[in-house]
DNA sequence: CGTATTATTGACTCCATTCAAAGATAGTGG
DNA sequence: CCACTATCTTTGAATGGAGTCAATAATACG
């Protein structure tokens, strides 16, 4: 169990906190795509902390008050739930350029549970603030809009790939990162897993074991080589192959 | 195949629309939920169609522009994937008093498709009409956040019991059902699943044969009925009792 | 009334889990 | 630095839950 981080609000007196959303590496992947500059400037003044946490740490717990969005700028972040037998199940793993804590605006606590995995720097956008601001930022509103509408249609391509067999799952799960690491302007062919076997085949509904021997097989094929957490793609074509090309495909080779 | 509805614009000249959301039957359930009377006369002057349409009709396709929001007044609606081999799978079922279409801001097309199932009749709420109207009413703005992030939580609570094991998701599958038409004022212990049991075991990721075993054997513990597609639930806290109740519990007894 | 669709039930098969055991890696403290 | 421990990973073998195949029954529909 991770220790509990009291308040992400407070900070020392004089602490440099560099939260500037014009500069920031993030760039168009965060909530100011598609604003001009005065508007990311407005933006930028309800953005009030900048905090890093490490492995295991919450960034909120299921049943906190729902009081802000967090835009992660570096680090990884895994949704947990708890069901009805204490098991955890994780949802869904954040990497850096994407924002947590949508599933607050439901009832104004959090559903789900927020868990550091690879240490994080995070800025805090509060929701009361932000909701404000889309009264007089259009752009701003419907950036919100489209940034959640794109998150349950996530959830949604997660539905369906879920029910499919162990290796297409498995499949899916690399391609998803590579991708999703493509696009925040990292490797697309080399990037760290952040779960363990057991937390991966949790996420996608397999046994630990399923998991190993997948990545192993995928090895064999060539499609990847795996040290530890490490995973290089070196056959991105191959692993996208398993999702489309059809078992009687195969007999007819 | 059901065939294509061209518009949900065209209507024949002088045909009577009743579209009144301050006496509509569903109330507090559609966006004008938290609303005050002056601002729910605001959203009833944006909503500007109400269409019956029947079984197999498409309320909008994949890869549709996304115009508008729906809103059930009555009916069933699924909502359907292809995957990269052609074949469909059933995302989720819309019960009366639900809003369609939040997938659609993410990239302004549609990327599922919704199909009546049982003959609907529906609001339609024009997007820019919505997004305009909520920078002028913060509780209509609200609502919406409240209602995107509502879905996506229910999104990712299937993920959760989609990885369970059969008889679970069965069990999830009704008592789901029964919650939702509960709360939207019809029995919350006789209804009809209006899915063939190939259609719900499409969507819980289970054979259609699998589906019809488990609900003769929820039938056999007395824990329904069964005829066709109408449900009763004889009791509720049996088939909830399966969600929580441990296999080593009832190894024990 | 006949045909097509949908549902039920049984028997067999197989994919993925569970069980088991050994190996690798990271972290800790003497 | 190395031993010691805890955690994580790999791999093999056996088991089982759900799928597939198959045949019949019930229902809907034109």
């Amino acid at each position: 169990m991770g220790k509990r981080v009291e308040s992400l609000g407070c900070r020392k007196f004089g602490e440099k906190l560099r939260v500037d959303c014009k500069n920031c590496s993030l760039g168009e992947l965060c909530i100011p795509r598609g604003l001009d500059i005065g508007e990311i400037e407005r933006v930028n003044k309800i953005i009030h902390k900048k905090r890093t946490l490490h492995r295991g740490d919450y960034l909120y717990r299921a049943g906190d008050k729902f009081e802000s969005l967090l835009a992660l700028k570096a680090g990884t972040v895994k949704i947990v739930s708890l069901d009805n037998r204490g098991n955890e199940h994780i949802i869904g793993l954040f990497l850096p350029g994407e924002i947590l804590g949508f599933g607050g605006f439901a009832t104004g606590m959090h559903e789900y549970s927020a868990v550091v995995q690879e240490t994080v720097s995070v800025c805090e956008i509060p929701a009361n603030g932000l909701e404000a601001l889309c009264q007089e930022v259009p752009n701003l509103q419907h950036q919100l809009f489209q940034l959640m509408s794109c998150k349950l249609n996530q959830e949604r391509g997660k539905l369906v790939t879920n029910k499919k067999p162990a290796e297409e799952r498995m499949a899916s799960f690399l391609i998803d990162l590579s991708d999703r690491y493509h696009c925040r302007g990292f490797s697309a062919v080399e990037f760290n897993l952040s779960l363990t076997r057991q937390e991966i085949g949790n996420h996608l509904g397999l046994a630990l074991e399923t998991v190993s021997r997948l990545l192993s097989h995928f090895q064999e094929m060539g499609y990847i080589e795996v040290d530890r957490k490490l995973v290089v793609i070196k056959n991105l074509g191959g692993l996208r192959a398993i999702l489309s090309v059809d078992e009687s495909d195969k007999k007819r080779a």
